[in-house]
DNA sequence: CCCAACGTCGAG
DNA sequence: CTCGACGTTGGG
């Protein structure tokens, strides 16, 4: 054991346990526990003689490198209000929420348990040597060391991809402990996080208690749940192995076994993970399911046909298809109804919840995705399992992506105990249909034009196609950083099989995908990883549609924050406002929101989130977004805090407006004309309030809109008349005015008004009362 | 030394 | 169970 290990256990020993650690609180929380402090697990290693052989956990820390590394604090999470700097007690000390490191590193003072010395990675060429020579922490006995260092180096260790520098060690491997009795260490991110959304897993977990059995395949908080049930219980040694449970949920979200030779400096070797217990065997099985992150591109046939051999079901590859039909009829069905039942509705976010909580889910899901398939369908579930594998694919090999950027140089054991056994294009039609072209839903209008809309008298009650209200109240966010999506993702080149690379480079495939739609980049991403990385790089992502998707699940979400697109339509969907809002915090990229026929509860969320950088806004037929709403969309921050200088409304930099179908008047673009200085397109449709003195208002003597307004939208507006359009004359900059369908405008002001305009521009009628200019 | 913030506890 | 609080570690 090296000298810092053991004076770090004296620096625990004297903190945790055998003295009474000065205190200013009134009570000594963390004296009391030989867990208080990070790192205090070698005090527990005194208490306890059963973890002689681990080691002080050391804390991890920021990478410095990520892109959550070089953010700069957001000054409006909740953490960053808490600070200092941005007025807050400062008290809580967390990371702003958009900084979370998406791969902390051991600490630079991190050494060696047997040699003492640091990672000396850098000292050597090629990966297995790289690897040898790197620092690895165990996730389970904590211990820290270089793999060259391991006396038995035929022992396999199991890398945690979650992490850089992570593993479970040889021994601790070998002598069976599994992954779930810890979570990767420095994994605490966002664990301070107020507004979880993922509380679904529990619903999941009661549906389906088997799961929580399946120890390496639960999600993080499933097996947060499943470990502290099992702590009153969990021997001893293990117990005490554990520095807490919530330390626990380790999401193993992917095993790569490893196994070292002396006789081999390409020491690690591919070998399947032995099943001594039934633990093992479930995991195994598990990961069977998950491994599709293979080092090796391989053939869509290739991934299946070992995998099914081990599927012990009645479930056969030329079921699936018909499946996914069934899904998709189902779907449809669901979709015609309008809505799902709660139950349903709940169990599908649960199942997302419960995959969005990390890849290791994926197992969770395959297992039971099997096990559905034995049972009646339940199609929403399956859909969502499918939807959750899928994705969690796509997640699982995103992080295999950041590992290896972070220098993880290890050979992956192809997917040892068989692979998915579902067909790789399984799944992803679900994908496509969320990611995809948008859900229509029995055929109902998502148009604008009052073209559709204006054959009913009664436009919105009849046009709000209902969505559903009331989402699961167990809505629960992750509270899990969700990774970026990689940028030019390596490799460059497609290997192929002979161990050459694929003539085209990536750029060259990037260009081909980049003509794809997104279900069928949904199925190209499951053709292999290599595939799967470039196909998640965010600029075949920058629109994402999920219009009329009756349920935003957490792993929706997650998704899309991978993706990190710049146009997001959650129209007409169920979204509440804390997933809205945890949407909105960490797309700081987002230009165009539409939340078209989505509650006020939800879009609420704009009021407190920060989107600044917004430029198209949606908030047509959003129930119960009247003036006093709009005033709190618009409202600048309330605090006058140091950091918070800032007295524009959040939403200043709107340009393209949709407030269509609102019960707004005048005070509402009063507000508008106050905080949206650069609004060039207004659309007023079917907004019974407005008249020609709102004109008039948007177009007076020294106000913004006047000379920013390019296109507005009055269709249908009964109120507004000819005089309208003498108001419109005052527009710098005036291209398109649309009042088709306002019964008292007439033809006659139409022309009017382009005879009088035609001095200076030429305004055409493009439609009845669609006044257009002529470029 | 200071600041940032990890990882944990425990009140509510 | 959630989330505020905070001792202590890590970087500079």
């Amino acid at each position: 054991m090296a000298m810092s290990l053991i004076a770090d256990e004296e620096d625990y020993d004297n903190s945790d346990s055998e003295q009474p650690r000065p205190l200013n609180r009134p009570k000594p929380k963390m004296g009391s526990s030989p867990c208080a402090a990070p790192g205090s697990t070698a005090g527990g290693m005194k208490l306890s003689s059963g973890r002689g052989s681990s080691s002080a956990r050391r804390r991890r820390t920021r990478c410095r490198k990520c892109e959550a590394c070089t953010r700069k604090e957001c000054g409006e999470c909740h953490f960053c209000k808490d600070m200092k700097k941005f007025g807050g007690p400062g008290r809580m000390k967390q990371s702003c929420i958009m900084r979370q490191c998406i791969a902390p590193v051991l600490p630079h003072t991190a050494v060696c348990v047997v040699c003492g010395e640091a990672g000396k990675e850098d000292t050597v060429e090629g990966e297995d040597d790289k690897f040898s020579m790197m620092l690895m922490e165990c996730s389970i006995c904590s211990e820290i060391i270089h793999p060259a260092c391991l006396k038995d180096k035929d022992a396999g260790g199991v890398v945690n991809d979650e992490l850089p520098n992570c593993w479970e060690c040889p021994k601790c491997n070998h002598a069976g402990k599994t992954g779930k009795q810890k979570r990767g260490p420095g994994f605490k991110y966002a664990s301070n996080l107020p507004g979880s959304l993922l509380k679904e897993q529990r619903t999941i977990i009661k549906e389906e208690p088997d799961m929580s059995t399946e120890t390496a395949a639960v999600s993080p908080i499933t097996k947060r749940k499943t470990e502290d049930d099992d702590n009153p219980t969990c021997k001893s040694e293990d117990a005490i192995k554990k520095r807490s449970p919530k330390l626990e949920d380790n999401p193993l979200r992917k095993k790569r076994k490893l196994f070292e030779k002396d006789s081999d400096s390409n020491s690690i070797i591919r070998k399947k993970k032995k099943r001594t217990n039934p633990d093992d065997l479930s995991t195994s099985l598990i990961l069977g399911h998950i491994k599709k992150e293979r080092e090796d591109d391989e053939e869509y046939e290739e991934q299946n046909q070992p995998e099914r051999s081990f599927v012990p079901s009645e479930e056969e590859d030329g079921d699936d298809e018909r499946d996914e039909e069934e899904e998709e009829k189902a779907l449809s069905s669901r979709k015609e109804n309008g809505k799902v039942s709660h139950k349903t509705l709940e169990s599908d976010q649960s199942q997302g919840g419960l995959t969005q909580a990390g890849p290791s889910s994926t197992d969770a899901q395959s297992k039971s995705q099997r096990k559905a398939k034995r049972k009646p369908r339940l199609p929403n579930k399956e859909l969502s399992k499918e939807l959750s594998k899928q994705l969690n694919q796509e997640i699982q090999k995103t992080e295999d992506r950041l590992a290896h950027q972070n220098g993880r140089t290890v050979k992956t054991e192809p997917s040892s105990d068989g692979e998915d056994r579902k067909p790789l294009n399984n799944g992803s039609s679900h994908l496509r249909d969320w990611l995809g072209p948008k859900w229509e839903l029995n055929g109902s209008l998502r148009e604008q034009t009052p073209v559709s809309l204006i054959r009913t008298t009664t436009p919105a009650p009849v046009f709000r196609p209902t969505p559903c209200r009331s989402p699961p109240k167990c809505v629960q966010m992750e509270r899990h950083v969700i990774r970026p999506p990689p940028i030019s993702p390596p490799p460059d080149r497609l290997p192929l099989d002979d161990g050459k690379n694929h003539v085209l480079r990536r750029e060259v495939w990037m260009g081909v995908f980049s003509h794809l739609i997104h279900k069928d980049l949904c199925v190209c991403m499951s053709v292999c990883k290599t595939w799967n990385r470039w196909c998640c790089d965010k600029r075949l992502w920058t629109k994402i549609d999920l219009n009329r998707c009756k349920s935003i699940t957490p792993l929706m979400l997650s998704g899309i924050i991978r993706r990190q697109p710049v146009s997001l339509d959650l129209s007409w969907t169920n979204i509440s406002k804390k997933q809205l809002s945890w949407l909105i915090n960490r797309l700081p990229g987002l230009r165009v929101l539409l939340l078209a026929g989505c509650s006020w509860a939800a879009v609420s969320a704009l009021c407190t989130s920060s989107c600044p950088l917004l430029r198209n806004l949606d908030v047509q037929w959003v129930e119960g977004l009247k003036d006093n709403q709009i005033r709190d969309l618009l409202s600048p921050p309330t605090d006058n805090r140091p950091g918070q200088l800032d007295c524009r409304s959040k939403l200043r930099n709107v340009e393209d407006l949709c407030l269509a179908g609102l019960d707004i008047t005048d005070t509402s673009l009063k507000l508008i004309i106050k905080h949206m200085p650069l609004l060039s397109q207004l659309d007023l449709s079917y907004c019974n309030h407005i008249t020609d003195h709102s004109v008039n208002i948007l177009t007076a003597a020294g106000t913004t809109t006047r000379d920013s307004l390019t296109h507005i939208n009055l269709s249908v507006c009964n109120r507004v008349t000819d005089l309208s359009l003498t108001y419109f004359k005052r527009c710098g900059n005036i291209c398109q005015i649309d009042l088709r369908y306002c019964k008292q405008v007439t033809k006659e002001g139409c022309e009017q008004f382009i005879a009088e305009m035609s001095v200076s521009v030429q305004f055409r009628l493009m439609e009845e009362k669609l006044l257009s200019k002529l470029s």
